[in-house]
DNA sequence: ATTTGTGTGCGG
DNA sequence: CGCACACAAATG
């Protein structure tokens, strides 16, 4: 009877208006992974709309969801009430909405968890804050002069676009000297034509100079969020945001989902670092992010770096966005003159030659300090594969030409330049007959340095230990690994960067993008003019893309790679992890190519693990992704382990 | 994840 | 026949 279901807390739905809402539940499961209509209680109607946390109950527990519709009626018969309307206003938007149901699709994880990867906690002090303020500040800026840009085809025409409200989409290689000028025009840009801005960079460090540059340049009022924010300031800045009181975001990785009104300019800085990435499950990338949010909200996005990413270039080569590239005269005027070692300099040089530093590398350091700074980037500690004596770690030297030595696939140590056997080897120094293979990084090099130039100062900067953001004028030699380099006042006079082949030639398939990004980060802090110095010989097309400073070329390089080999960009690759036979099922559910099943090793578990990896066109992936995702909620429902789904895995591609 | 419903086996 | 336990289905 009505009544009796009434009493237990289910109401028929009447024919009188009462409302029902579609909530989708926080609960991480496949398969209740969809919305379920609750019907809204009189006393709530007034509450109850679009983007809300509510409280709901789900197979008799009470948990948190969010209103994603609000209708008339239900193809169910009896619902159960809403109990509670959780947050006073709502926590996002149609748009954004419509963002989280793309990425989760993409990225084969829940609708649930996306979403509370997008939104972040809420804060209810906070969010009484917020709804009490009224303030909407004055917004007006003044259209950037486009003529800066015009040393980059089609550059003064995007930024007059920006400014005209439209979205146009770019993808820019930026020059160290004028990049923070032309990073706060664009902001100018879609400032004038009264839109939001979303500026995105890797680090928090990045994200604060990015914010004073921005404050000082457009005496703009703009919000910063990073790492070091606090849930409530999280949650300010997405309410304000929302409202229209924050018209301009800068921010890391989780910044990206930021819902601002009227949003006008994505920029995404530096797309190729990691730090865009988020690690955890679902894995989105900030790019993808931002190109999902572009087409939703008909805004501009920018993706600009020193360097040129494969996937910022597959964007290019669809003809998505345009390709934004100094002319050859900017480039020649405002980059460091770039020389890559080759064999024959190798040779030159003689034995020394193949030393870690050799003898140019000293001689451009030297150089560059009559002049001011001089950066040394160098790998990561654990980068550099080195041979020394097991006893006294001193590193080791082929006793025929004082070559380097290395070890080879079959064990064996054997001289990298005469390639003689290193049998009967006996240490110089303590007479150890035993060779260890190590990985050495940057503090190996710094007390090289010091010694090779006890005169000089020498500054050691690493992720690992101290990073120093900024240094003087002052003539100093700099260490620094990859992203640590300290910025000179007046910039660097001279760069020597180390290592390269030990990064460029990992045997991963983003290694030799990875690198570039490195070198060019490196050279964009380096004064025009100035002598850079790559101190090992590289493949011919590496090279020439850093001497004549065009990785645009060398990106779309690589992504013709990618396509003959069928990886990533060109094609989707999904990789699915967990037990044998599960994994086997549903690789075969899929019915796309299985490239491959390898095992991985699981710490700890008894069950052997294996991951397979399976393939299948751009225009595909709609269907292969449905079919695996209906077998992972099959497999949810019948509460059989979850397997781990990546798409496009990061750390392949 | 949690509850609810249905089926099966065994003691009474 | 009645009850406990196992398994499957639904969850609003």
């Amino acid at each position: 009877m009505d009544g009796q279901i009434a009493l237990e807390g289910f109401s028929a739905v009447s024919a009188q208006a009462t409302l029902v809402a579609a909530v989708l539940v926080d609960i991480d499961l496949p398969h209740l992974d969809r919305p379920f209509d609750y019907s809204v209680p009189d006393s709530l109607a007034g509450e109850v709309e679009f983007g809300r946390i509510v409280r709901v109950t789900l197979a008799g527990k009470r948990r948190f969801g969010w209103v994603v519709e609000v209708k008339s009626a239900s193809s169910l018969t009896t619902l159960a009430p809403i109990e509670r309307v959780v947050s006073h206003t709502p926590v996002f938007t149609p748009r954004l909405f419509e963002a989280v149901r793309r990425i989760a699709r993409r990225n084969l994880s829940t609708l649930s968890q996306t979403l509370s990867v997008a939104i972040p906690a809420r804060h209810a002090t906070t969010e009484k804050d917020v709804l009490a303020s009224q303030d909407l500040p004055a917004f007006s800026y003044r259209a950037p002069d486009p003529k800066p840009w015009h040393s980059i085809a089609a550059g003064a025409s995007l930024l007059e676009h920006i400014a005209a409200g439209q979205a146009p989409r770019a993808v820019w290689t930026a020059l160290g000297p004028n990049r923070d000028a032309r990073i706060v025009e664009l902001v100018a840009a879609a400032a004038h034509a009264k839109r939001s801005v979303l500026l995105l960079v890797p680090t928090s460090a990045q994200a604060c100079t990015m914010t004073a540059l921005l404050t000082q340049s457009l005496n703009a009022e703009l919000c910063l969020i990073d790492s070091e924010s606090t849930p409530a300031q999280r949650y300010r800045v997405h309410l304000e945001a929302m409202r229209g009181a924050v018209r301009i975001v800068v921010g890391t990785r989780s910044a990206v989902w930021t819902p601002l009104h009227n949003l006008g300019l994505i920029l995404v800085w530096d797309d190729g670092d990691d730090r865009l990435r988020q690690q955890r499950v679902p894995r989105c990338d900030a790019l993808d992010v931002a190109v999902t949010r572009s087409h939703i909200e008909d805004c501009a996005l920018v993706v600009g770096a020193y360097s040129r990413s494969v996937k910022a270039q597959r964007l290019v080569e669809t003809g998505w966005a345009v390709s934004l590239v100094e002319n050859v005269d900017a480039r020649r005027q405002l980059s460091p003159i770039v020389r890559v070692m080759d064999d024959i300099d190798t040779e030159a040089q003689g034995p020394a030659g193949s030393m870690r530093i050799s003898p140019w590398a000293l001689k451009t350091i030297r150089e560059g300090l009559t002049a001011g700074p001089v950066l040394v980037q160098v790998g990561a500690s654990g980068y550099v594969p080195v041979v020394s004596c097991d006893r006294c770690r001193a590193i080791a030297h082929c006793p025929h030409c004082l070559g380097p030595v290395s070890k080879t696939a079959d064990m064996h140590f054997v001289c990298t330049w005469c390639s003689r056997p290193m049998t009967d080897w006996r240490c110089p120094k303590c007479s150890g007959t035993q060779l260890r293979h190590a990985r050495v990084g940057s503090e190996r090099t710094a007390e090289e340095i010091a010694r090779a130039m006890p005169t000089a100062s020498v500054l050691s900067s690493s992720s690992t230990h101290t990073i120093t953001r900024k240094i003087t004028a002052d003539p100093q030699v700099v260490i620094a690994t990859a992203g640590a380099e300290p910025e000179a006042s007046g910039a660097y006079a001279a760069l020597v960067i180390l290592d390269a082949r030990a990064i460029a030639g990992r045997a991963e398939l983003w290694a030799p993008e990875e690198a570039m990004r490195r070198w060019f980060n490196a050279l964009a802090l380096v004064r025009p003019g100035a002598p850079a110095l790559i101190a090992s010989s590289l493949e011919t097309s590496m090279a020439q893309a850093l001497i004549r400073f065009d990785p645009a070329d060398y990106a779309q390089r690589l992504l013709d790679e990618r396509a003959a080999l069928g990886y990533f960009p060109a094609k989707t690759l999904i990789a699915i992890d967990g037990p044998g036979p599960d994994v086997a099922a549903v690789a075969q559910a899929a019915q796309a190519e299985l490239i491959g099943t390898i095992p991985i090793d699981s710490k700890g578990e008894q069950t052997l693990k294996v991951r397979a990896l399976v393939r299948c066109d751009h225009a595909d992936f709609t269907q292969v992704s449905a079919r695996i995702w209906s077998v992972m909620q099959h497999r949810s429902s019948k509460r059989l382990p979850p397997l781990r789904l990546t798409v496009n895995p990061p750390e392949l591609f």
